[in-house]
DNA sequence: TGCAATTGTTGGACGGCGACCATAAATAGA
DNA sequence: TCTATTTATGGTCGCCGTCCAACAATTGCA
């Protein structure tokens, strides 16, 4: 598990994947992220096209690094909501997802918007960046919505789970959108995600937090 | 308008878009949607490679073509919802974007699930899948933001207004596919949309409905 | 009957993405 | 020095989606 210091064999890697991110930045600026292809993103870099797939699985990584780093800390801020859980037993599972989705717009910098948001309010559909971005997404909503199931005793393909965690990160997702399109006055995304998220977990609520004060632990199935 | 008998100039049709729906069907049971090339489906078909792009604009659209006439009914749907809230002003927004999608959901045949469900349960991302998704739902989307902005009075890129469609989407998504799931005794997709929808429903309704018995036209302003 | 206009169909070619493979370079340890 | 391991590179492949220049079929008009 420990890869940090001692793993010093073969060839090291040169600076490509910081040189590519800036080579990709720069291209996405002069022209748009649709006409800009893998090889001129490479050459720019001095790079191979194909050394480029050794850093990025396709083109379109480059425009989620930063949402995901961010989407990196979800499992360990729902490891945290457990955790607080465990010592708070009555805080509900509507309440855990809101303290971990927000956890998780609190890793985005304000001066550091993702390629993502941008391009995609310039461009309507850029293809594969829907494509990366519904993947995303995906990932996302498979870690919430076991961990919705796990809370709250349901079954993991429950359709009150898979709503709600959908929801949840649609409403999120709408948060960052509009967020990246406030401008430079922009300040954290979190009060974006904020208001945004709370509608949401305020109406599944009621069907999906266990009553707090009863010591019955009997699921309600649907 | 009228373009329905009259307009019988130049070279006529071949029966051709049926038979590729009907090509494709057959080859996305045999092998997946993912190895079934156009060049195959239009081979099988009798038609050429082009032919194909002149009925599809993407090998994608196969996979939504009950979706799509299925999304073709919101704006009537909307039409209605307004129609009904002239005649019953009390009537609520999001209960309107509820009735709405409700309505969407029940021009879904439950003998006639749309590939894009099936196939996307079948194997995880398949690329362009994807991104045909995210292209309905965006669609979907625009139009149910402008009605609710329309109606709440906020201004068209509100947050709440983008936070409540993208949230009741994602839900009524989230219900389709469980629904695709649920083998052959599904019935109709509108219970499962009513049960993921109402509660996204339920929690923006508080912030977004204005006060129904109050003659004051004022619109909160976030 | 012949001629244009319109519309559908076809072939060919192109650029681009992403996958694959074999091979060369660079480094650590024996 | 040799070997194992890791990165970098070149080349090829299938496929998608776009474009263009033809060709075919039909209608309307002269």
């Amino acid at each position: 598990m420990d890869q940090s210091a001692t793993r010093r064999v073969g060839r090291p890697p040169g600076s490509s994947r910081e040189m590519l991110q800036e080579a990709a930045a720069e291209l996405f600026l002069e022209q748009t992220y649709a006409k800009t292809t893998i090889d001129q993103i490479a050459r720019r870099a001095g790079v191979s096209r194909n050394t480029f797939f050794n850093y990025f699985h396709a083109k379109s990584d480059l425009l989620w690094v930063e949402v995901d780093s961010a989407l990196a800390r979800l499992p360990q801020a729902l490891a945290d909501a457990d955790a607080d859980a465990d010592a708070d037993a009555q805080r509900s599972v509507t309440g855990a997802v809101r303290a971990a989705v927000l956890d998780m717009a609190g890793g985005l910098d304000p001066s550091r918007v993702p390629w993502a948001l941008t391009q995609s309010e310039l461009m309507g559909t850029a293809g594969d960046l829907a494509e990366s971005a519904l993947s995303r997404f995906r990932s996302a909503a498979s870690l919430l919505s076991v961990f919705v199931a796990r809370r709250t005793g349901l079954p993991a393909d429950d359709l009150l789970c898979w709503s709600f965690t959908m929801a949840a990160l649609a409403a999120a997702a709408a948060a960052a959108r509009t967020w990246a399109g406030s401008g430079v006055s922009r300040g954290t995304l979190i009060p974006y995600v904020d208001t945004a998220l709370s509608p949401v977990c305020a109406g599944f609520a009621p069907v999906l937090d266990r009553p707090p004060a009863s010591g019955n632990i009997e699921i309600a199935r649907r």
